[in-house]
DNA sequence: AACTAAAGTGAGTAATCACTCATTTTTTAT
DNA sequence: ATAAAAAATGAGTGATTACTCACTTTAGTT
């Protein structure tokens, strides 16, 4: 059904190649092991014991490359976290807007395809996420220091862009922000987490997706 | 902070009043702190007998209630979820429709007012609601099938009334309804669950949400 | 007051939990 | 080939888990 996992090219290594480049074929399926189960009965429903049992290894392999349960999951997570809204922190965001995308819809239509390919592809982790966030303080904080805050900048900038060239109308940026990101983030959901089983026709709900969002906040 | 939750309203008995029409002392002392534990620290992570602590009760007396901890859960969650979607289940919805709400903006300004009151109330509880879902097959296939189904049908019926009246674009009701949904629910989960202590002018955002809602679907 | 049913108790149970560590196996460097 | 380092093991740890049960207390009825 889904995509698997490509283990080695998010897990390569944190931040540059100072840590170790690679990963042991064991750690490689305790790390399988540990999204599946994860994913499937959440983190805290899931024992060591049963990882180690799917991952076909000693319990004890999972306790020598992460000293604990919580750090596993944060291996797990860190790294789609990290990539997810990588595209929004771009430097010369400015640049970037003027010479790739003429207008806001273009903007959105290149954005939303380009996450779907990586939604679609860490889905396991991405559900972990988003499950685990709530109940784990170094996760929340995380994502809202080191990432929301800067890619909520990176919008304001964007929004404020495309208003000054009167092509959106004139409301409190937050709020654009959050009807852009609730019809966008609506339509994910329910395509990969609400409904994946349903026959979507991606491209034309994408459209429509768009197209709402256009005339909802046009200027007119 | 929060409103602390009704628990004599919400539980007083589940159908008609055949089961038993009240609660224990001690037994809404359960309900309460458990209600507590199970949103901040999830289903699995909250143990029986630091409920029982909580609810200065002795262990065994849970069980006297509950036969297992998971019924404890579905005790808590399965009125809010009856009755979180329950105005959308209506006899006679059309004679409603046309009565009450000239357009589809009176409508969702009636519908969303009236459920945020519900929201705020319960909020706990519906934080459990939404957590714990993909993880109990009972609880999901309860909201599908006897909550979820019904809901859908209803709201198909009213986009295809205003749509028939032509106040709407012609769009599929399935798309039509998950963008609704997608921009009210955005601003509940920003406004309850994301952001819950920022300085929030309900009524403001709401004017623009439903405006945002109108023009993006607007028949012009 | 006497009886009954329901509510409440808390010590006890087997199972499971995350984690440790002394030891063995495999990989790497020389 | 040999030594050193890293990876892997699995039996064992004390703590905690959901749940039981024989028993006591409380509430309701006559």
């Amino acid at each position: 059904m889904g995509k698997q996992e490509d283990i080695n090219e998010l897990f390569k290594s944190s931040e540059s190649d100072v840590y170790g480049e690679g990963l042991t074929p064991k750690q490689k399926r305790i790390l399988e092991a540990a999204i599946q189960m994860f994913s499937e009965k959440g983190y805290s429903s899931s024992s060591t014991s049963e990882i180690a049992k799917r991952a076909e290894v000693a319990e004890g392999t999972i306790f020598r490359h992460y000293k604990t349960k919580k750090e596993l999951l944060l291996a797990i997570v860190t790294p789609v976290m990290s990539n997810l809204l990588a595209p929004f922190i771009i430097r010369d965001l400015d640049k970037v807007l003027k010479k790739n995308y003429k207008s806001y819809e273009d903007f959105l239509i290149a954005i939303v395809k380009n996450r779907q390919e990586f939604i679609e592809k860490h889905i396991s982790i991405v559900k972990i996420l988003i499950q685990e966030i709530p109940f784990h303080d170094e996760l929340r904080s995380q994502f809202i220091d080191r990432i929301g805050k800067e890619v909520y900048t990176r919008l304001e900038a964007i929004v404020s862009h495309f208003q000054a060239k009167g092509e959106l109308v004139e409301m409190p940026t937050q709020t654009a922000i959050r009807l852009t990101a609730s019809s966008i983030g609506g339509f994910l959901f329910a395509r990969y987490i609400l409904l994946p089983e349903h026959d979507w026709n991606d491209e034309e709900e994408l459209k429509h997706t768009i197209h709402f969002i256009m005339n909802g906040m046009k200027a007119r």
